[in-house]
DNA sequence: TACGAAGTTTACGTTTGCGTAAAGGTAAGC
DNA sequence: GCTTACCTTTACGCAAACGTAAACTTCGTA
């Protein structure tokens, strides 16, 4: 009845993003995540686990381990009487780059369309 | 009547995409970008320049210098008689990490849209 | 309670992508 | 020929993001 689970290991984690422990422990050492302990050992939850679907995400992008940490303390800041002018402006960085790298992405998938259509005909006509 | 223009130093390179002569020299180093030569100095043409382009686009979505390389050679070997498999098999796994990041990039710009929403509604309440 | 699997800290090593001198060569204009 | 701006190579430096080894500790279980 409880949100699918609600305990995990470093290395349940390790496991499920196909990372390493390593990773998951230097994430924590810069600050992106920090993890209840029982005892000496790491215990992470369901909070945690999408944080490190953030950082994920945040890599696969090819921000830096500091910029995703500036974005995930947007997330955590929600709803606060923080900066918000602040908060916006740091959106606006953030969507005009993803608008950015929208753009080369259709770019680069639009000239592989070219090529592979290039390469599969030629190949045909032999 | 010609292309634009034929020629480029270094420098007319760097300052054009804003970056230093440091890089170009460095992406040369990694086999990334071969300009001729006048007597000691560098020559660029058209084509390198598209290289170069190439070479930020990659770099703005993440890919490491020596991924960049790996696409750079599809472009190069085109119309040959290379292995055409092995290039398909090449842009394939390109467009399905374009694919992922693609995923990625929605996710994130609607996840701020969501915040913004919510952080000037509130502020608009007070 | 003894063993093995997995967890912990500490700390040095490695790769990538340039930055930054150092020490000079070259080309254009006066 | 001298200055100035720009180019060259060589090479050490450095931050980021972990890899990896060492030397324990802790937990499940047989």
């Amino acid at each position: 009845m409880s949100d699918e689970k609600t305990e995990y290991t470093i290395s349940d984690l390790a496991k499920e993003f196909e990372i390493t422990s390593r990773s998951i422990r230097h994430y924590e050492d810069e600050k992106l995540i920090t993890p209840l302990r029982r005892g000496v050992h790491r215990i992470y939850n369901a909070r945690d686990r999408v944080r490190l679907q953030l950082i994920l995400r945040g890599k696969r992008l090819g921000f830096s381990l500091a910029e995703i940490k500036e974005i995930i303390d947007i997330y955590s800041m929600e709803g606060e009487q923080k900066q918000t002018e602040r908060l916006l402006e740091l959106i606006k960085v953030r969507r005009d780059s993803l608008k950015q790298q929208l753009k080369d992405i259709k770019y680069l998938l639009n000239e592989f369309d070219v090529l592979e259509e290039k390469l599969t005909t030629s190949h045909q006509s032999e």
